[in-house]
DNA sequence: TAAAAAAACTAATAAGTGTTAGTTTTGTGA
DNA sequence: TCACAAAACTAACACTTATTAGTTTTTTTA
């Protein structure tokens, strides 16, 4: 029938990637068939396969888009002559934005990774860790340098992990809340709490 | 083959139902079959059906016992005669124990929920929102009281319930970190933050 | 405008899905 | 030990799945 429309700047691969991304985010992706995301696009599922080689690839190809934005942002961060205490700022609020731009893709990542197959499985679980371990030798530093209190570095960084995360939660919630109210207020509440004194 | 065996203080579909969330936890809900799930316990698939009644049944058992649960324990806080730091503080502790005992139910709860049919999906979503505006009431009454500082009481809530869901990611790590010590340096962390001053 | 390439279509495949019917085995109480 | 109930089994069902082959239509290029 009709022809799946290129989008400006994008291949028509973006274009059913995009899509599957939408889709692995709202049904789960065992929970999306190639038929109906062929139907959201607008053709029959058969002819996705002109543009893609599988619907795995699909999954991979967002999970891993994902982490490698992450893993460039902590390089960059890391090298920057800032404060501790500013880098791990910076590196929240990227959190935040990335959450907020590239939320279908972000959330896949999150949740969708454990249905990716070998080698591609373990691939991405080891630069998860390598991320993590990042974060927490950044922690160790701040504590190190008495800029952080006398915490435990590894809950601390998994605290701010989920605590950004859980943006997700927001996005159902669409209240009147901008961006930044929320990015000032998540930044405060991880760095200095919210009790009084 | 071999019967189910029945745990000392539980019924067969008990048995059924644990193995599911097990299940369910590893590979999703629409990513675990019948028939694995007959595998696993010993059985032939068409055998679970003298026990229960469908598989989105089990689904339906996990999300609701677990959203009970928590409804059950915000309540109690609620009537109890202690400061809202200290309500805020006994349900955060709460979550963390939740996510220790029952993580296979909890991690379920929060992540396959969408896989719920209706009416299930719509209850558990209403389920859901009203645990979170007692939470924000809450906030918000901790802050008129000068608990609290003047934060934004929905962001707040947010982030707190985010980092105990984060309590995912440890169970992959387990380190050697007593469920103490996590639970001590994150009420710190959520209450009082981690930068000195 | 004709040839070549790209991308749509229809139709079919083999494998896997939850679930049911009907039958046989197992365990229990009289 | 015999009858009854519980729970296992085998076999099949109707349906959905991702994917492929082969063909036709559309678009691009020369």
């Amino acid at each position: 029938m009709s022809k799946i429309v290129a989008s400006k700047n994008g291949s028509k691969k973006d274009v059913i990637i995009k899509k599957a991304a939408s889709l692995f985010r709202k049904k789960g992706f065992k929970g999306t068939s190639m038929r109906e995301l062929a139907e959201n696009i607008g053709v029959e599922a058969s002819s996705l396969y002109n543009h893609i080689g599988s619907k795995s690839e699909l999954l991979q190809h967002i999970c891993f888009k994902v982490a490698n934005d992450f893993m460039l942002q902590l390089h960059e961060t890391d090298k920057s002559e800032i404060s501790i205490t500013q880098k791990l700022e910076k590196l929240i609020r990227f959190h935040i934005h990335m959450m907020m731009d590239g939320y279908d893709e972000v959330f896949v990542a999150n949740h969708e990774w454990k249905q990716l197959e070998e080698p591609f499985l373990s691939n991405f679980l080891t630069q998860r860790k390598l991320y993590e371990s990042n974060m927490i030798e950044l922690v160790k530093k701040g504590i190190q340098q008495k800029e952080f209190k006398n915490i435990h570095p590894h809950v601390a960084v998994f605290t701010i992990l989920s605590a950004v995360r859980g943006l997700e939660l927001w996005q159902r919630h669409k209240k009147n809340v901008s961006i930044k109210e929320i990015e000032t207020n998540m930044i405060n509440h991880l760095l200095y709490g919210i009790a009084k004194q």
